[in-house]
DNA sequence: CTCTACTGTATGCGAGGTACACAGTTAGGG
DNA sequence: CCCTAACTGTGTACCTCGCATACAGTAGAG
């Protein structure tokens, strides 16, 4: 099979070990350039506007000149991935494992809202991590070094605070101004409310479910309390 | 737009509220049906494999027949998503808030496993939820249901366990078999590990993380542990 | 018996991803 | 110095997919 060769190249990309050739023509595009024309479609019209040929008129380039660059549709969407991950969190040595961990679930929060379409680009296999995505996890372990937990833990937590952050973000993309599924759904539980008693009492008690920011706070500090309970579990 | 109307339908399929017509020939299929179909085919070879002519294939009809009966692949997926989550987790009254929102979070991931598509179908968009879907909420509220919390910190619970289970899973999913993706990271790290200390220290530090059953035990934990310390300041 | 609503089919369009062959361009080797 | 190999961008073509539309066959209602 050819996904072999493909990752080859793409991880060849992702990690800037291609080899640039010296005789031909100087390539006008990069990949890189191509990465973040297609990040600016997708931040604008969500990832299915992004298609080769629009990406490729928006050079007005020939649609097959892109796969000079980037061999293919996949291979694009994790250089986009990886470059809209780029500066992650700095670490701050100073601040105990807690408040790195906020910062840093904070600043997930804040790429995911000015890439929403990561949600959707990361979910799909096993993709092979950039740098950039890998600074990100090195970020959360190194947040961590300081405590007791053992590696696996420390692995453990970030997947859990990773997938919260996600989830958060998920949320906050879809909320507000949906009028018409806010109708579909409150019409169904208009006709149907007698099988969710608690559902319906919940959305009848007046206080709304607002997803904001302190959604982001409310499960983090739940997670953070539980892992503070483990770290101190384990220093006695 | 049509996108109403399609809404529409797309409910009244979901909630068994289509009028079924009395003249002209009996259907030989049902919507059921075929997203049942369209679930063994996701089951066994990804989401992806699902396409409107793959389906109507494994019934030996033609492709345009199927939209007679589901409207369109959206609704379909949409049928195949709350079919696949039929028979949610009964609610025990008499365990406390803690064991029933185990329960529900085993009885998820296990769902998730069995039907790895489902993290890739739930993804898009804000879905309409069918029954099914609505079920599994009804749950878990109905789980905190003797708890102080306030509604809008039960829906942020359901929202911080229910992203741990999807995210145990989609690890899950991946985890184990997959050396080709192991010895590309390795190889990776191999190369470029001088710009990931923590991470590297970590990997060869010999404890291995192994993704399993105890990765939604040690997260699930520390979620459960901080709602119980808000539940606590609550009561006092 | 006929009309009408309904079922399944046949055909075709447009969009998207990509394989392939080709023309034009440029650096290095003889 | 030029020629050849390597490389870039293009044109064409093919496949798959979702879906619109028009049509033929079928069966209940009156």
């Amino acid at each position: 099979m050819t996904a072999a060769g493909d990752n080859q190249r793409t991880v060849a990309l992702l990690w800037g070990e291609a080899i640039t050739p010296t005789r031909g023509p100087k390539p006008t595009l990069s990949a890189a350039r191509i990465a973040r024309t297609a990040i600016d479609i997708a931040d604008t019209e969500g990832l299915a506007a992004v298609s080769m040929q629009r990406v490729a008129a928006s050079f007005e380039y020939t649609t097959m000149s892109l796969y000079r660059y980037v061999g293919g549709k996949a291979a694009l969407v994790e250089l986009m991935v990886d470059i809209a991950l780029e500066s992650p969190p700095a670490p701050d040595a100073s601040a105990d494992w807690r408040a790195r961990l906020e910062t840093w679930a904070q600043a997930g929060l804040e790429r995911y809202r000015r890439h929403p379409w990561l949600l959707g680009a990361a979910t799909a296999e096993h993709r092979v991590m950039g740098p950039h995505e890998l600074s990100w996890l090195e970020a959360a372990l190194d947040a961590l070094s300081g405590t007791p937990l053992t590696v696996p833990e420390k692995h453990d937590a970030f997947l859990v605070i990773n997938g919260h952050v996600r989830n958060v973000a998920q949320e906050l993309a879809h909320s507000g101004g949906d009028a018409e599924w806010n109708a579909t759904m409150s019409g169904i539980l208009d006709r149907h409310g007698d099988r969710f008693p608690t559902l319906t009492a919940a959305l009848s008690s007046g206080e709304h479910h607002t997803v904001g920011a302190d959604s982001l706070q409310f499960g983090l500090a739940c997670i953070l309390d539980g892992l503070a309970a483990q770290i101190a579990r384990r220093q006695r």
